[in-house]
DNA sequence: GTTAATACCTAGTAGGTACTCAGTAGTGCT
DNA sequence: AGCACTACTGAGTACCTACTAGGTATTAAC
């Protein structure tokens, strides 16, 4: 009876188990959203009880701050790696899209919560506001000098891309993201100047 | 004690108190998405108990179907009004942008169940599948003839759309989604032959 | 081998979830 | 005035919600 007790429950290391969490939780949100998702169901997929969980979190404002925050730093990391020292706005989106095409779970997870954070009292209310407000400056810097007018252009480059991924979402099976981004960027960087480069 | 109390809640006819429901759980559903909404809530919009309200949907699902099934026969009353006889797809999308710039909770309404029911097992799944179909299949029937590829065509109009009104829920102080949709039909209707009419 | 840190647990709180049942009170018809 | 209809309520069911307090068991450091 001394016998150590065979547990279907590891104990994890923090930083390992904090990666678990947030991945499942990336998961469950993409599907549920965060209004719709329950500690109880991310603990469970982690394997372990809630309180275990809101160890590692705080609480579930912290459990999404958590899954933002991932996302950025390894949205960055991943960009800055495909791009190189590109400043073609055109291919920065191609690799974008790219990038997207191989994880529908998480461009899902941003379409829900995009939308759901629309309204002011959702904890990613500010942070979205802003993601977007740097993703059209971002573009629009890039597009300075190419085109006459940059901020409008960015603006419907986002919104472009943004609404494909949404449809793409709706039927992955029979839509290509890829092709039907090369597609639609033909049409919207029609006028837009190469870069100087070649 | 005996005196009957005085009630604020007034008994009204179905027809009446169902339109109201329809209205309130309208403004949450923007609010908080499907999976974010209570019964309670909505309930207390109108004034009555849950079931009460209950009496009148009969179930969560019923109340989301009895909203989607309003909008829809309220959306198409509209819009022939609004075209007339008209056939040129720049038009129909006008007209369409014009009555969404009025509507912004419709909008956002739309724009979160849109995001949600992605996922199978959302009670709107199948409604939203089906709508985006009619839309392109629609869309891609008027610009035949007119453009060398229309379904695609149809699909960066509809992606386009839904993307800016997305942008402009975000900011709609400083945005002025007419203006900007606008500018994007400049854009994406440049190459469509215009209607034989004139 | 002892100590300190910590990953995680059990038990519990206070309240919210959709939904049912059986009844009441207001309304229209005759 | 009486009757049928129905909009609506109060009470209750079975369960889920995020979160806390306080403790245990495992690991790492020395």
């Amino acid at each position: 009876m001394t016998q150590p007790i065979r547990r279907e429950r590891a104990r994890l290391p923090a930083a390992e188990r904090r990666r678990q969490i947030i991945d499942v939780t990336t998961r469950l949100i993409a599907e549920r959203g965060f209004w719709g998702l329950s500690m109880q169901d991310v603990a469970d997929g982690c394997g372990l009880t809630v309180p275990g969980l809101l160890h590692h979190v705080g609480s579930k404002d912290g459990l999404l701050l958590a899954v933002l925050e991932h996302r950025d730093a390894e949205d960055l990391r991943s960009l800055n790696e495909a791009v190189g020292d590109t400043e073609s706005p055109r291919e920065i989106c191609a690799a974008l899209v790219r990038r997207n095409s191989w994880q529908p779970e998480i461009v899902r997870l941003f379409a829900v919560l995009e939308a759901e954070s629309l309204t002011p009292d959702h904890p990613a209310h500010d942070y979205f506001a802003a993601r977007q407000q740097n993703t059209i400056d971002g573009l629009s810097r890039l597009l300075k000098g190419r085109t006459p007018d940059p901020d409008g252009l960015a603006v419907k480059i986002a919104a472009l891309m943004d609404g494909l991924q949404v449809h793409w979402l709706r039927n992955p099976a029979e839509i290509d993201l890829v092709t039907q981004w090369m597609a639609a960027a033909d049409f919207i960087f029609r006028d837009v100047d190469p870069p100087s480069g070649g």
